[in-house]
DNA sequence: CCCTTCCTCGAACGTTTGTTCTAACAATAT
DNA sequence: ATATTGTTAGAACAAACGTTCGAGGAAGGG
């Protein structure tokens, strides 16, 4: 997938926004007023390419026939990309990850979840180690990526010493972090700055029964 | 909300497929074969109702200019009724909930929650009473209305003698009733039939974090 | 410099499409 | 029977719309 011109992207924005607000596509005269085009050909011309390059589907012949591609409605597709057990390393997402689609398993959420956030991925719990988190076997955790959290997030982090995966509340006090546990009754752990590695940040939780 | 004739329930239909297909809204032509409706002002004359009645929005003049209310979408509005906590019954919603819309809070999840299931409802955990469950303040809780229970099925019940309200699996034993909590090192509550009031089934929990 | 490629511009054409109007039919009430 | 209301039918119109074409600018490579 090539990279997109300013004016394509603009284009792609434009729509996103039209069809969440008007709940139809917009035409072709639409799209020239609200991105500032100054003639009906130079979109014909971008929707072309943005057609090619996969991002939307178009119905020639047709007046507003435009599909927008999933991944630019409403609905996100987050990939679950592994899975997060108390003894295994925890899953990043990589380049690869990301190129690697179709393969992987994924989740359809609105963006009501995610709040449109970049980088978000979802890892499937495996084993009960994560119970003081609330957090159950088969539950699937939302994550973003980062490198860095903030007093108060919730992280998946990784203690290299004990080798351990866990997902905890995150407090960096001085000369050491504090790990707090969800469930408010159990004691926080503490843990010599070096030896934690922030792997990302819990934006949620969802488990599905039955 | 008056009652829809067959023909427009055919039209609404129509609709919803359409968008799925193709992503756009059909022009009143498509709906015209797509329904075999006999003239444009047939389909005219119904999606003025189906507007009037709150099914659908229109833009005047504006080819395609239809949109669908967002219940009609594969994206789902779930209402958040009330609270669940320990000490409080437990909301169940009626022909009354579901008419006062627009008051209360709502949850717009994609199908892949709810299964396409009907009688959804979510419910906001206050207080902490429900760690047994793996469930947090604050956890969203979304229910599905149902009068009985299968085996191994989590459902959210009422206990009338302890006036309690509570999330656990449900099994059915000779003459008593045996609420086994989610996290699987806690002990069951066995429970008098009597005594047990099925509120609603549990299918799904979200937590919002940050 | 010329040539190619990518992109822009404006206009024109032929459909598609929403709208409107009149007439008529059916069901129901007066 | 007459009036009223709800619904259907077909046609016609004007506006909206996708498409196409020729010309030309901008950028880069030879």
């Amino acid at each position: 997938m090539k990279e997109l011109s300013t004016k394509q992207s603009r284009i792609l924005d434009f729509l996103r926004q039209f069809l969440e607000d008007k709940g139809y596509p917009p035409s072709i005269r639409d799209i020239v007023k609200g991105c500032k085009i100054s003639s009906t050909s130079v979109v014909e011309y971008n929707l072309r390419i943005l057609e090619r390059e996969g991002y939307l589907r178009r119905d020639r012949e047709v007046s507003r026939g435009i599909e927008l591609s999933p991944r630019n409605r409403g609905i996100v597709r987050v990939p679950i990309i592994g899975y997060i057990a108390a003894g295994e390393p925890i899953p990043v997402p990589s380049a690869d990850t990301w190129s690697a689609l179709g393969i992987a398993e994924s989740l359809e959420l609105t963006q009501e979840l995610t709040r449109g956030k970049e980088g978000v991925y979802a890892l499937k719990v495996k084993g009960t180690s994560m119970v003081d988190a609330l957090i159950n076997d088969g539950d699937l955790v939302l994550m973003q990526h980062v490198e860095t959290a903030e007093n108060g997030e919730m992280v998946a982090v990784w203690l290299k010493r004990e080798k351990e995966a866990t997902l905890k509340k995150f407090y960096l006090e001085p000369g050491r972090i504090r790990l707090q546990p969800a469930n408010e009754e159990m004691k926080p752990i503490y843990a010599d700055p070096e030896d934690v590695e922030i792997q990302g940040k819990v934006i949620g939780i969802i488990r599905k029964l039955e």
